[in-house]
DNA sequence: TTGTAAGCGTTATCAG
DNA sequence: CTGATAACGCTTACAA
């Protein structure tokens, strides 16, 4: 590590406050504050001078007294279990997105492994934040929501449960996952393996109702021998593909239920040759960016986090604003199927799709 | 859209305060204060009917109101470019990570698309945070930065310059890439095309400049002819392969200056029934976690995101605490080369790297 | 050990 | 149109 000695502090001189701009303008705080917020009743010349204090002093106003006097602080805040890769980014993308849409900033929290610990989070969070953004991490207990709830208005997002007075917009996973093992029946697959994330998590968990109501629809009987735990990274599907190829009647086809772990399936599979998707047809869920030039291209469920994201803003700051005795919303995006190469479907059904 | 009517409001009374505290406990704010800080100077029974009180009326201190007392927000700032996917989920959440630790908050704000607007988004922080981790979106006018460095104490994320008075973090892209390219030059490969992301773009001009100097080093000539343009996303990839394939003498290998345009790559040469690495060896950098599953795995430069966000709030905290005449660290993390095989190696080269 | 009171930097309510 | 001045909720001398 290179050590740049250097001299210059962070500020030469105290900052500014709104003081010394009204005494540089020749004005009262309060013409300032007017003349910052836009009010119309101030003189043009006490205008002028007060913006030109404000650039001679490089004035920058401090949120922290503005929004405690206002009691609003133009911030959100976010809440998050330890996520990672695409899915995270893409949904503080789309929350970043759509907060600086409606000038909102964003206070972000993430990798928490309970619920308590969201608590605490939210509590450092008061005074910050006008409201909040969470997804809860496990199942347990909707009391610490509550709590959080009755301090700021809270959106849930892929809400395990429904929560008293919280919006929630959420991932159609159950529909999702349905239809794209659907699509594997209709192709004439009945072993149907499923390689699914960890025990306890929610998204996998309604993923599977997802497969098997997929049988269920089509009359089938669903086997638990074809069920696979993995943990949604690309390493347990990788490994998951041993197991896989151990199971006797072999499955056709796989159902990995996120594409990090399709695309670690069909990395092992390959070194075993397995053909895919002649040998063996694999579906995955997320529509990652790489599923699309995997070889083979994935046929997978699209999920739009970015969306997630922004919807998840825009609902907020609708509960938000609603003054009177709020009303709570709940949306679910929609999670379409992809049909790319992997699955095996015939080019005439990946034509249909695209028109 | 499903609409759930619900009476609960945000709050039944309004939120206690200190004060409330203080009467409920039967003792001063100034106390309360004392204990909720945990000052020796109390005495226990007072001490416990505080906690009671806390418990009682659900106390959560305002944190706007601390902040503006105590000058300190506990809290730091992020501003990003408009960055996505691993790298940007990453760098948040090392930096959450580290934030954590020392109980500091993280505000982000991304997706900049130049200078000045970063500047406003600093400012909007003001007195919200204690220092900020950036990274410039462009090699625009420094000046903005100063003017935020006046402020707060500022950390540069792989700065394009040097700016006096702020402590760097940053990958080593030149070396990096030229370990990557002399790998490639030691298999015995001489015509190497380089798919580059924008230009303009930072990493990928010292990418560029690696991938010149690894020639330059093996007293060859670098043709500019081999050099293309694409912009960091596996499409930007996909599309290069036919340039790629039109050049003449045809190259013997490919650095793809980022993992994604080399799986992108990887993806279309496959339908070209081109074979890497035997007419084609490809190398990448990133080594995203997908890299290690391509088909065939992917030769790359291993970069830590994770780290680069960690080290920057350490970096920052460290500038931070330095009272007097704070001393800047410039820090630059290594990126190892990962061999694997799409660059052609030889198990002997590939065993080498594992000891 | 405890309480009183003076800020912190704003906004907002008054009179003028 | 403008200026005092009282909050906002908290920390911290300074006294007691």
């Amino acid at each position: 590590m290179e050590e740049v000695g250097s001299a210059l502090p962070h500020r030469e001189a105290p900052l500014a406050t709104i003081r010394d701009v009204a005494q540089a303008a020749g004005v009262s705080i309060a013409t300032v504050s007017r003349v910052l917020n836009g009010s119309p009743r101030v003189s043009d010349d006490a205008r002028d001078r007060v913006w030109s204090a404000v650039a001679e002093l490089d004035y920058w106003p401090n949120t922290a007294a503005q929004s405690l006097t206002t009691r609003r602080s133009n911030a959100i805040g976010v809440l998050l279990p330890d996520l990672y890769g695409e899915f995270f980014s893409e949904v503080i993308r789309g929350i970043d997105h759509a907060a600086r849409q409606v000038k909102q900033q964003v206070l972000i929290s993430s990798s928490h492994a309970d619920t308590n610990t969201v608590l605490s989070a939210a509590r450092a969070m008061r005074g910050r934040i006008d409201g909040l953004i969470m997804m809860a991490p496990d199942q347990g207990s909707i009391e610490p929501i509550h709590q959080i709830a009755r301090r700021f208005p809270v959106l849930l997002l892929n809400p395990r449960s429904a929560v008293a007075g919280c919006s929630t917009v959420s991932i159609s996973n159950f529909e999702g996952a349905r239809t794209v093992v659907g699509h594997l029946l209709s192709l004439g697959h009945t072993r149907i393996a499923i390689v699914n994330g960890p025990k306890g998590n929610v998204d996998a968990e309604e993923r599977r109702r997802g497969y098997r109501d997929a049988f269920a629809r089509a009359d089938l009987p669903a086997s638990a021998t074809l069920e696979l735990c993995g943990d949604f990274t690309e390493s347990s599907g990788f490994d998951s593909a041993q197991d896989l190829l151990r199971l006797w009647p072999r499955p056709t086809a796989v159902f990995a239920t996120n594409d990090a772990m399709a695309l670690g399936l069909l990395s092992a599979l390959q070194t075993e040759h397995v053909r895919v998707p002649e040998d063996l047809a694999i579906v995955g869920f997320d529509d990652i960016a790489i599923a699309r030039y995997a070889s083979p291209p994935l046929t997978t469920i699209h999920v739009d986090a970015f969306e997630l994201g922004e919807r998840s803003v825009q609902l907020l700051l609708q509960a938000m604003s609603s003054e009177t005795g709020r009303a709570c919303h709940d949306e679910v995006l929609p999670a379409p199927l992809v049909i790319r190469r992997s699955c095996g479907a015939t080019p005439a059904a990946m034509q249909a799709q695209t028109s």
